[in-house]
DNA sequence: GATTAGGGTTTG
């Protein structure tokens, strides 16, 4: 192979590249943009690499001859690069190409035989270059995770980037800025392609074969920057198209929504978005090829994209659950559920249709949520009446348990069968005195840590500190004839950090002597202390509402949950840190601001519909239930 | 001989 005479190479690590030096390195393509024109003289192409040092280095490679620049047909393949110049720009080593660069590139793939891939007429290639593509596969085989990008087109998702191998069919021009692309791969899409509208006549493809294929073939825009090359493509080539943009349309037609794929190459290099056209000795294409002789022309097309409108009777409509049935989910959801497994997916666009009460498993993504402010999202619901109600901050709770206690204590109703009673006289503040009634277990004091106290007067600081001692407090005060609750505004019971309050509505509040029938008055749990006074505990619950989009529609769903949904009890994340980040994180997991909805991952739910009446309108609303997130992002 | 672009999705 080597027709030049024996150089000895020396590749530098990319952990041990100088700027300013000019050097041989080998790598792992981890992003690249194919080779297009720049607003230069030039060809670029982008190209991120990274070695067994797992450091990575982004490339500027440039070229005014095309074929110069490294064939790179996807992440993963490997590259060799002679003469690459290393800068710093912008406090980041970079590679560029300096005089007399030359690259190679082979295949990633472990077992894969080494041909490299070059337009150079004479390149070194020795049993060494042979040694490094093999330790890179291997090293990448666990290191480096495969992508997914390289989709069948009936793979492919409603709103989602991924890179397509096709055969040209036809090609037009549309206007200006976008041009037409008819091309297919052999498999069909989910939902039928859009069809984009062109002059007759301007169709370069034969036409009756495009016809033929029906839904086989899709059209693609593509824009801008994409349009030159678009033109010079030939038709029957084959081709891969990067970073290629589906979105789902629906078209309503009198009392039928039909639905179709579009398929956009937008304008830009951004995240690679290009075309490169493959050569017939590319593995890809002798796959590509086989699947286009095989393609089964005379299969039944679908029916069509179509969503009945209110089917009544059935949930959901067999149209659009066979097409959905039809979209392969390969990725796996960020949400799982709980129970309903058996329940066929449908799309939102078929649910927004039907009537209430239903309920439906569903795929989407969460395009927004409401609170923002996590903290926010936290309410006590009264499991009998259903009411939520804010749970009071620290301002207002010293305010409503300040108010509660401003009688002085009853010296009457100290030191019980039940209680034995002390007083405090605050010095500075006006004489206040806080009584505290030590609440006895079979006539026994408890050790503190495992005592009930009933607290007269006390600040809600005071309290905090008493909490950190004893096992349970409940504020009480002087009534007539004995101590009492105070209004339900207030906790009835603290427990360390965490606050236990009542529905005002259905509690009816009993005699603390009811004390006396907890069995056991050391260690008590909330729901007996609660049973025993009367009063109906209020849930602590997270209470949101997400935005979910699935393509096809967007629907707003309540998310009303106590533990399930985030594995994460809504009444201990407000007093603790690290359950506000796990939730944040989970939150930042499956609604990512940062990035664009196409990259947010699916979340599988259950949802029901039911009805909402004010009087004058009614309204369906949807609720989340038996979902929860999945226990990998947990 | 310098420039190009310097990864991080359109809004059609």
């Amino acid at each position: 192979m080597s027709l030049v005479p024996a150089t000895n190479y020396v590749y530098t690590p990319l952990n041990q590249l100088k700027g300013g030096t000019i050097v041989n390195v080998y790598g792992i393509v981890k992003f690249f943009k194919p080779p297009y024109l720049s607003r230069g003289t030039d060809y670029c192409s982008v190209v991120t690499i990274v070695d067994q040092t797992n450091v990575k280095l982004t490339c500027l490679l440039f070229s005014g001859n095309y074929e110069a620049l490294p064939i790179i047909y996807k992440n993963g393949d490997i590259v060799r690069f002679h003469r690459l110049k290393i800068q710093v720009y912008k406090n980041e080593t970079q590679g560029i190409t300096s005089s007399g660069f030359a690259s190679l590139t082979f295949e990633g793939i472990l077992g894969a035989p080494v041909i490299p891939r070059t337009s150079s007429k004479y390149f070194n290639f020795t049993a060494e270059d042979q040694k490094m593509v093999e330790a890179l596969r291997l090293w990448a085989s666990t290191h480096i995770s495969p992508s997914w990008t390289l989709l069948k087109l009936c793979d492919v998702q409603p709103m989602q980037y991924f890179d397509l191998t096709c055969q040209l069919l036809g090609k037009a021009e549309v206007d200006g800025t976008s041009f037409l692309l008819k091309v297919w791969d052999g498999t069909r899409t989910p939902f039928p392609s859009w069809r984009v509208l062109i002059q007759d006549l301007v169709l370069e493809g034969d036409l009756s074969y495009i016809h033929r294929l029906q839904n086989l073939a899709i059209d693609i825009l593509v824009y801008d920057n994409h349009v030159q090359v678009a033109k010079s493509l030939k038709v029957g080539s084959f081709l891969r198209i990067y970073s290629l943009h589906t979105k789902l349309k629906s078209v309503n037609s009198g009392n039928q929504t039909t639905l179709s794929l579009e398929f956009h190459l937008h304008g830009g290099t951004s995240y690679g978005r290009g075309i490169r056209v493959l050569p017939e000795s590319n593995s890809d294409v002798d796959q590509l090829k086989r699947a286009l002789e095989s393609a089964d022309l005379t299969a039944n097309p679908l029916s069509g994209g179509i969503c009945q409108s209110e089917p009544e009777d059935s949930i959901p409509s067999s149209g659009s659950v066979s097409l959905y049935e039809v979209e392969r989910c390969q990725q796996l959801s960020a949400t799982i559920l709980t129970d309903h497994q058996y329940l066929e997916k449908t799309p939102l666009c078929a649910i927004l249709k039907q009537k209430a009460p239903q309920q439906y498993r569903i795929r989407a993504k969460l395009r927004s949520y409401k609170p923002r402010k996590l903290f926010q999202s936290v309410k006590l619901r009264c499991p009998k009446c259903h009411s939520l109600k804010e749970v009071p901050h620290e301002g207002s709770l010293d305010m409503i348990l300040q108010d509660g206690a401003a009688k002085t204590p009853d010296i009457k109703l100290q030191n019980t069968s039940l209680y034995d009673s002390r007083i405090w006289t605050t010095e500075d503040q006006g004489g206040r005195k806080v009584a505290v009634h030590f609440v006895r277990n079979d006539g026994i004091l408890p050790l503190s840590n495992e005592c009930l106290i009933l607290i007269e007067g006390g600040s809600l600081s005071e309290i905090c500190k008493l909490s950190n001692k004893f096992h349970s407090i409940i504020p009480v005060r002087s009534g007539h004839e004995d101590l009492e609750l105070l209004d339900l505004s207030a906790p009835f019971l603290i427990q360390g950090k965490a606050y236990h309050y009542g529905c005002k509505q259905c509690s009816s509040l009993k005699p603390i002597q009811n004390l006396n029938f907890l069995v056991d008055k050391a260690s008590c749990i909330p729901s007996s202390v609660a049973e025993v006074l009367g009063i109906v505990p209020l849930q602590y619950v997270f209470v949101m509402t997400f935005t979910l989009d699935d393509g096809t529609g967007v629907l707003e769903a309540y998310l009303l949950d106590s533990d399930k949904f985030f594995q994460i009890p809504a009444s201990e994340i407000l007093v603790d840190d690290d359950l506000q980040k796990s939730m944040a994180m989970i939150m930042d997991m499956i609604c990512p601001s940062r990035i664009k909805i196409d990259s947010y991952p699916w979340l599988e739910c259950f949802i029901r519909s039911y009805n909402v009446t004010n009087g004058i309108e009614q309204q369906i609303c949807y609720q989340i239930f038996d979902t929860t997130v999945a226990e990998d992002l947990i």
